[in-house]
DNA sequence: ATGCTCTGCTAAATCAGTTTAGCGACGTAG
DNA sequence: CTACGTCGCTAAACTGATTTAGCAGAGCAT
């Protein structure tokens, strides 16, 4: 691999020059008195050699690799991963950097091997994801560098990049209120452990303020709360057809996450009810499928690739060290409508 | 990050030795004279000093890195990607190896640049990765170092792992066929480009191959084939719509993916038919929504997991550079039973 | 002529390891 | 007594870059 390569001392010989002057040419540096011709010479010598300096030389000598570590507990469990990874990866490139990736999945040991490879390396900074927004306790090895945490926060108070869940449920809120909704609006997915633990989840909590807030300020409440073990379609579906039975049928439901939105279509299809004529339904994260289902699901949407770009961009251009909120963009799709029977219900 | 680490020199002196004999005894070099008791003495020093080797110094004299490539065309775009990562990130970390990720989006500009910083940092090997199964072709300047291709091959027949498409859909077939379905299968997703163009699919052929086969052997042909601008959910919905016209309507429907599949149940929701008692589906993928579908989608597994693994460990372990097939494991879910009518229709 | 500054450049040290070549002490054979 | 081999270990070269310290020559003032 990349053998036979040129080195600075080729460049060099070939320009006339030292490595010194060489070196200096190559990487800018002011305040030089090196003459306009000896650049010339320099650049032409790399050019015509295909110079590229061998990092881990340079790297032993200045301690940066343009490298950055990019350390998640779960990489493959969730197909967000791939946006976060993906949002770095761009924001890294711009920069000339790499990104060294490892996976804990929340094992200890192997959360040892991830630290030391990383340090062995000596990568320019971490970047500590976590897979569900919560908080997490950074490992203290890694903060003798730069830390950012993406999707998370800690007790340590470093930089980190999380999504505006509490705004995407105001805005979620505000869009059933503009469709006319009011008394019938009911919520899947209250879940007390999410609610509580914030190394669990920070979502849970952020969402419920953010649509009791918004609702509460129009002077309306939530006609029902579900709750669910977990957020998946299963408990989606459940917990809908018990909204179904009850007398006072919502209008709308918002659901936690498009999991229990995909459930609860489910449950609306066998039920016969026709999305939005019936019932509005809209919810959280933009997962794929959203855009599958008919009619397409309304969701607030976690801005994966953003938050990655971001977390590189607080980890490298060193910005102040602060909380970064990235907005959760709502997909307005067919799943919203005006309520049956109220004025603002013709078909849109 | 990582300043004041104990280095090799400060082993040597707490144990009385020179760097030469620290640096033989860490590296449990065969054949050196030292004592028994000077290898006490310097891991005993290397304990106490918690110390770790410099890679990029070592990697400067060795040309070795313990990093590993892992170049894809897309990362985010499909979320099978994480599969990949994860079983490489896995087979990896057993063998003290990292892995370093870029992206090429498929654009020249960007292979350029990943294939550079690559170079530059002196990788081991590069697992050249396809998000969709095909034939690609590699830059050359990558092929001077041990290279495996992974969910691809290429004209330079390189060492590659793909999935079993073909095993797999003679298992479909066969399980369709052990259910007592014969002349009214269909199948939903033929696509010219997809079958002709290895540079875009290698599964298309192989799937359909596969289950043509089997059912010939099996005396039964396919009833319908229906083809699919594209493996979305929207296909499969308008493809299952026109069999659902058709006077013979098929007992089963095999999809050529999950997301097909998808679109085909909300067609056979539309229409009041129950699965699987009036049709069989089973398709191709287990993409995670498979297992949320009511009831559960039976379909052949892609083993990412697996794939990701047999990557590194063929690139590694150096086995003898051939094409590994991994098989796709059928998950045998709900959506499969014996057709309407037959002997075999007792319900499961 | 002397001292001074400025210009344009270079020698050598340095980073932290691995590896080659070989040294001194000791035992033994001739 | 010398030659030779073995044992246990080390000095120094080497990897490819960056960086510090400084040198030679030109131009200028005194």
């Amino acid at each position: 691999m990349g053998r036979d390569r040129a080195t600075l001392a080729d460049v060099a010989k070939r320009a006339g020059l030292s490595k010194t002057a060489a070196s200096m040419v190559l990487n800018g540096r002011e305040g030089t008195r090196l003459s306009a011709e000896a650049h010339q010479r320099v650049f032409a010598a790399a050019e015509e050699l295909g110079y590229r300096p061998n990092v881990a030389a340079r790297s032993l000598r200045t301690r940066k690799t343009a490298t950055i570590a990019f350390v998640s507990d779960i990489v493959a469990t969730t197909r967000f991963a791939g946006g976060l990874i993906r949002g770095a990866l761009d924001a890294a490139r711009e920069r000339d950097h790499v990104l060294l990736i490892t996976e804990t999945q929340g094992d200890a040991t192997f959360e040892r091997y991830a630290i030391e490879a990383i340090l062995d390396r000596q990568v320019d900074g971490v970047i500590y994801a976590a897979m569900a927004t919560r908080r997490l306790s950074v490992p203290p090895a890694i903060l003798s560098g730069p830390v950012v945490l993406l999707n998370a926060t800690s007790a340590e108070d470093l930089p980190c990049v999380l999504p505006d869940d509490e705004g995407a449920a105001a805005a979620i809120a505000e869009t059933l209120l503009g469709c006319g909704h009011r008394d019938r609006i009911a919520l899947i997915g209250r879940n007390r452990q999410k609610e509580r633990d914030p190394e669990i989840s920070l979502a849970a909590e952020a969402r419920l303020r953010g649509i009791r807030a918004t609702l509460a300020a129009a002077g309306v409440s939530l006609l029902v709360e579900s709750f669910c073990p977990e957020w998946l379609p299963e408990h989606g579906y459940t917990a809908t057809r018990a909204l179904l039975a009850r007398p006072d049928r919502p209008t709308a439901i918002i659901c936690m996450n498009d999991r229990l939105a995909f459930g609860a279509y489910q449950a609306l299809g066998e039920a016969g009810l026709t999305i939005p004529d019936d019932i509005s339904v809209i919810s959280f994260d933009d997962d794929p499928t959203a855009s599958w289902l008919r009619p397409r699901l309304s969701t607030a949407a976690l801005p994966h690739e953003q938050m990655g770009r971001r977390a590189v961009e607080l980890l490298l251009d060193g910005e102040a060290p602060a909380q970064s909120l990235v907005p959760m963009p709502l997909r307005r799709r067919r799943s919203v409508a005006a309520p049956a029977g109220s004025p603002a219900a013709e078909h849109d």
